[in-house]
DNA sequence: TTGTAGGCGTTATCAA
DNA sequence: TTGATAACGCCTACAA
């Protein structure tokens, strides 16, 4: 078994002599075994086998038109949120014979917009995009893709294709509902970065405020700053100054929730007595945190192992659907931070 | 400008004509601009702009057998270690022409190897693997790749071209060392995955030990289950249990540190008075955690920089020289967790 | 400095 | 069911 090395160069005209056939058979034997003679595709195999013969992705997408890639565009790497629906996404993908090529928009939609052009020059097998905050131009690019577009991380209107994720509104009205009925009274908002999914936090945090006639004071701080352990503290240093009577806080995400939770141990603030805590996502350290921290728990792996399927479905379905929409909701996770009442 | 719409079939050819020029021209002002004239040069690159012009990677690559890709090989996608690497990386190669195809192993040598395998068949530009524990058949692919390759995040004997890292073992005898001199006697280690890279770790807390004199006893905890904050609780609650006498403990990472802490306080230890902290990589949280916690600082982003920057290097070198070790060292960095002494 | 032409490894069309 | 044979879009000697 020597196969593993000698693959070098191995191509397709290699093993059609090997076995006695055109390219073309062979050809065929791989994309269309089912027009092949049973004889011939077991020969066919075998020789790609032994010889090790590996397809050349760009003579395949320069003959065919068409690339075996899943494109997929994230706002950022370092994010955990994101590498979640990373894992999924090529979980999903393995053992297909499609791979992933991911792009890192940094939260700049022109760059966002200047990798869709980028992906889309590839004729990849479908797209994946975060979020429904496009610039014009890529909306435009993505309405005329001639392949399956995703849009994850989000529900909402018009999608360009397809789409999976949940509100973030409603997400965060929920969460924000939670605090009220365990009896805060007065709660705040950390936010960081302050994206448009983020806003969209802020705007449900501010409407479930006014549902209840609760009037939001100076107890919303956020900043654009990219969000971390160590923002959480300060966020919630800043809040306490500004608006001491904060019973509770809503944070954007679990890493702002975990350091607003330090800094409230600093504080020798009690939680949850004196403060609430909610944080969003979910994370795992959420629940084995002391005390452990309650969050809006999402499911990331499957939007992204569900953005691939979703693919892999229109490939098959053929036609373009348009308005497919898939709402993986959210769980609110009520956890020690927030159990004021029982 | 309705460029950025109208590319979805603009070929060399398009440019060439739009010129007045052949296609080996305005290939060759791509390419190798300086042996084109200045006048045709802006005249292309005028038309390449406003026709939106945008190479096809898989011809490129078919015709000048090699692509612009640098292949990335991880061994997992969620953890965040390896998030901070790969920001570096992709970092590092924007504004250049090479883009990065990222595939992940799963921490299983084979799926390793068959990535490689996989990667190399596309001709890139250069290949970025984890670690120095390939099988040999991966080995030998590495060996014979017409590529630069570097292996990141260790160094060690017989890098198979570059590397950039550092020594895991030495880290851990380093923080081990630390425990000792705050006065900890009795410092037990936990571990989880136990990946090669983690037995290094260990082997490195255990030779420290030995330096010292101190015996082991049943303070080793490990398992090869991923490691998670509620992992490192777990972990801790066996510790303590085998050997109620340990003081302090030294962790594969910052995951089952934190998690450690959390579980400390569950049990009413004092940090660091009845327990000392250390974990491993300086996450973020590690300084904003109260109390905060002692951890051995890496340079991740750094690593994946440098090894896509090693890579240029190559590129333009020519030659490949063997043997170029890059040691970045790592970093104590002593806080609350283990400040017993002071 | 620029143009011509052959080829990169597959796929797909058309015959056989 | 199988085999020739053009593409696919670009690169690169080789010529001019």
């Amino acid at each position: 078994m020597k196969k593993s090395i000698e693959n070098k160069s191995v191509k397709m005209r290699d093993v059609a002599d090997h076995v006695g056939v055109s390219v073309a058979t062979v050809s065929r034997a791989l994309r269309n075994p089912e027009v092949v003679s049973e004889a011939l595709r077991t020969k066919i195999a075998a020789a790609i086998e032994s010889l090790g013969y590996l397809p050349d992705p760009a003579a395949r997408a320069l003959a065919s038109t068409r690339s075996d890639v899943i494109g997929v565009i994230l706002p950022s790497v370092t994010n955990n949120v994101f590498s979640a629906v990373m894992d999924g996404i090529y979980s999903a993908a393995e053992g297909t014979r499609y791979s992933v090529q991911l792009g890192y928009s940094r939260y700049a939609p022109l760059s966002e917009e200047n990798l869709i052009r980028l992906f889309l020059r590839q004729r990849p097998t479908g797209l994946i995009v975060t979020g429904i905050d496009q610039t014009d131009a890529a909306k435009a690019l993505l309405q005329e893709a001639d392949c399956p577009v995703v849009q994850i991380m989000e529900t909402g209107p018009a999608p360009h294709d397809r789409m999976i994720g949940f509100s973030h509104y409603q997400a965060a009205r929920a969460a924000t509902a939670h605090l009220i009925a365990q009896g805060y009274s007065q709660p705040g908002f950390l936010g960081a970065r302050m994206d448009p999914r983020t806003q969209r936090r802020l705007q449900g945090f501010r409407d479930e405020l006014r549902a209840h006639g609760i009037d939001e004071g100076r107890r919303v701080h956020s900043t654009t700053y990219p969000s971390s352990v160590t923002l959480g503290g300060h966020l919630l240093a800043q809040l306490m100054d500004a608006a001491p009577e904060t019973d509770a806080i809503f944070c954007i995400n679990d890493d702002l929730a975990l350091g607003a939770m330090f800094e409230a141990q600093r504080r020798n603030l009690r939680i949850p007595q004196d403060l609430g805590i909610c944080g969003f996502n979910d994370m795992e350290m959420m629940g084995a945190a002391e005390p452990s921290l309650t969050s809006v728990r999402t499911f990331r792996r499957e939007m992204g192992a569900g953005a691939v399927q979703l693919i892999l479905d229109a490939l098959s379905d053929g036609a373009r659907s348009d308005g497919n929409i898939v709402d993986l909701g959210f769980e609110i996770m009520p956890r020690h931070s927030t159990r004021r009442n029982s």
